[in-house]
RNA sequence: GGGGAGUUGGCAGAGCGGUCAAAUGCGGCGGACUGUAAAUCCGUUGGGGCAACCCACCUAGGUUCGAAUCCUAGACUCCCCA
C-alpha cells in the first residue's frame, strides 16, 4: 500500500488486512482526522441471521467505532424487496414484509454485540432504508435521481456484466437495485452527514454510484472503501462448515459449533484470521500465525476463543473450549455439545435411531443417517452403530446418550 | 403481439420408449493418512418409513404391456422480431 495514512482507522484497516480499495485515500484520511465521521455499511435482510461472511465487515465497523468513528448499520428493509443482482447468476426469490422484518430482527441481535448504540458522539445508529425507500414516488425519483444515471455506464459494471455476457436475464427490478443503493448513500449523507460507505469488494460499483450521485445532487464529496473478498488459502469462498453456513446467531449455530469452526481453520489462514477477526495485537497475531506443525493448534484455539468471546461472550467461549477438550482429548462428553431434548410425550413408545440422528442435526435426512450408519461413521456413546433399524425406547434414553457422526460432530440426546 | 428454445437430483449437465433413480463434473458426507489442519487416496451421495414398502425427471391428463423419453392442455424461464 503506497499511501501512509495519518488516521488511526485507516492505519488499522491497512495493517490488519481489511482494505481492498478506497476511492480517495487522502480525502478520506483528512476527513477522519478532522472530526467524527459517520460511515455506513448496508445489509440486506435475506436471512434470519448474519453469517461469517459478514463478520469481517462487522469487525471493520467495530474498529471504526473504536478509532473515533460513528458507525451506521443500515438494514436493507427496502432494498431487499428488490434484490441485489451483483455477481449473481440468478434472481433471488423475493421476500415478503414479514420475513424481512423477522430477518432484520435476527440481524440486529448480532450487531448489538459488536457495536455500542446510542445517541451521542460515536454511538452507532441503526437505520432501515425502508424509511425513505418505501414512500418513494416513482416519477419524482426518476426525475430527481434517475436522470443522473447513465444506463450505458451501469451496463458496463463488472457486477452485471457476467450476467449479460451469459445472456441471462437481468430484470428491470434488479437493475434498479444499484440506483436505490446509491440513493441510500445520498439520503444518509443528507440526513446524517454520512461521509463513507464501506462494503465488500463486490459492492464497489454500487458504492461508486452513490458517491457520484451525491456529488451531482448535493455537490458533496464522500468516500467509499471496500474490504477484500475473503477466501480461504486454497481459494474457496470462506464461510461454510459441516452442514452449511456458519451463522452468527446462537440459535442457528451453537457457540460450541461456532468455536469448532474457528478451531478447524486451515494452518495457512490462522495468522490472517487472527488479524481480521480478533483484536489481539498485530505482533501477537504474527507470532501465533507463524507457529509450525502441531503447535499451531494452540493458535487456532486462541483464535476460536477470541472470536467466540466477541460474539457469544467469555463464558460461552470457555464452555465451548472445555467441551472440546473433553470430547477430543479425553473422548468423553461435554455439556456444551449441541443437545436435542425430547419430552416424554413426543417420544411415546420410542423413536428410531435414524430419527434421532436427523433430529439432532447430525444428518440432513433419514437416508443420509442410514448411509452414515452403513459407512460406519455413526456412533452411539462412542460405540459404532451397525443396526440402522435400532429402536430407542424411553428406557434406553433414561440417561443422556451421545451420538456422533464421524470423528468431529457430536450431539447429546436427553429426555426433558 | 409474433416466432423459436427450454424446464432432469444441492448446482452444472447427459439421457430422448424398456437394460433409468437416471452418465459425468462440482458440492456434500464417511473412511484412510495426520495435528480436530491442508493436500492426497478410497468409498458414498434423491426423499419418506423401525420395516414391508411407498413417492419421485415442472403440473394435470392421455397413448402404450411399458414413458424422464411420445401426445394434449397448463404453468414458468430464456432468446429473436415488433
Amino acid at each position: 500500500m503506497a499511501y501512509h495514512p495519518k488516521s488511526e482507522f485507516l492505519r488499522v484497516m491497512i495493517d490488519r488486512g481489511y482494505l481492498a480499495d478506497c476511492t480517495d485515500y487522502q480525502g478520506l484520511d483528512e476527513a477522519l482526522i478532522a472530526g467524527v465521521v459517520p460511515a455506513y455499511i448496508g445489509y440486506d435482510a435475506t436471512a434470519k441471521s448474519l453469517h461469517v461472511g459478514h463478520l469481517m465487515n462487522i469487525m471493520v465497523l467495530r474498529w471504526f467505532q473504536k478509532t473515533g468513528g460513528k458507525p451506521i448499520t443500515l438494514m436493507g428493509g427496502g432494498t431487499t424487496k428488490v434484490g441485489d443482482p451483483s455477481f449473481r447468476s440468478d434472481e433471488r426469490p423475493l421476500l415478503d414484509e414479514a420475513a424481512i422484518a423477522a430477518n432484520i430482527d435476527g440481524m440486529q441481535q448480532v450487531f448489538a454485540k459488536y457495536l455500542s448504540y446510542g445517541e451521542d458522539g460515536t454511538d452507532a445508529i441503526m437505520l432501515n432504508n425502508a424509511e425513505w425507500l418505501d414512500g418513494l414516488n416513482y416519477l419524482e425519483f426518476l426525475r430527481d435521481i434517475g436522470r443522473h444515471f447513465s444506463v450505458n455506464r451501469m451496463l458496463s459494471f463488472e457486477s452485471v456484466k457476467s450476467r449479460l455476457d451469459r445472456e441471462q436475464s437481468l430484470s428491470f427490478l434488479e437493475f434498479n437495485y444499484m440506483s436505490l443503493q446509491a440513493y441510500d448513500f445520498l439520503e444518509l449523507n443528507r440526513r446524517y452527514g454520512c461521509l463513507l460507505q464501506m462494503g465488500g469488494s463486490d459492492q464497489w460499483g454500487n458504492i461508486v454510484n452513490g458517491i457520484d450521485l451525491t456529488r451531482r445532487v448535493l455537490d458533496h464529496e464522500i468516500y467509499g472503501l471496500t474490504t477484500p473478498l475473503l477466501t480461504t488459502s486454497d481459494g474457496r469462498k470462506m464461510g461454510k462448515s459441516q452442514g452449511g453456513a456458519v451463522w452468527l446467531n446462537g440459535d442457528m449455530l451453537s457457540p460450541y459449533e461456532f468455536w469448532q469452526f474457528w478451531r478447524n481453520t486451515t494452518d495457512a489462514d490462522t495468522g490472517k484470521f487472527l488479524k481480521l477477526f480478533t483484536e489481539l495485537p498485530l505482533d501477537e497475531c504474527d507470532r501465533l500465525g507463524a507457529l509450525e506443525g502441531s503447535e499451531i493448534n494452540e493458535a487456532k484455539i486462541i483464535l476460536a476463543r477470541e472470536v467466540t468471546t466477541l460474539l457469544h461472550g467469555a463464558d460461552a467461549a470457555t464452555a465451548a473450549e472445555a467441551t472440546a477438550r473433553e470430547v477430543f482429548e479425553k473422548g468423553g462428553t461435554g455439556d456444551d455439545l449441541p443437545t436435542l431434548t425430547l419430552d416424554a410425550a413426543e417420544l411415546g413408545e420410542g423413536i428410531s435411531i435414524v430419527q434421532l440422528i436427523v433430529r439432532s442435526g447430525l444428518a440432513g435426512s433419514g437416508k443420509e443417517a442410514k448411509r452414515l450408519i452403513a459407512e460406519g461413521g455413526a456412533k452411539l456413546n462412542d460405540a459404532e452403530l451397525t443396526d440402522a433399524g435400532l429402536f430407542m425406547t424411553p428406557a434406553d434414553l433414561a440417561e443422556p446418550i451421545k451420538l456422533s457422526a464421524g470423528k468431529k460432530r457430536h450431539a447429546l440426546v436427553r429426555l426433558g
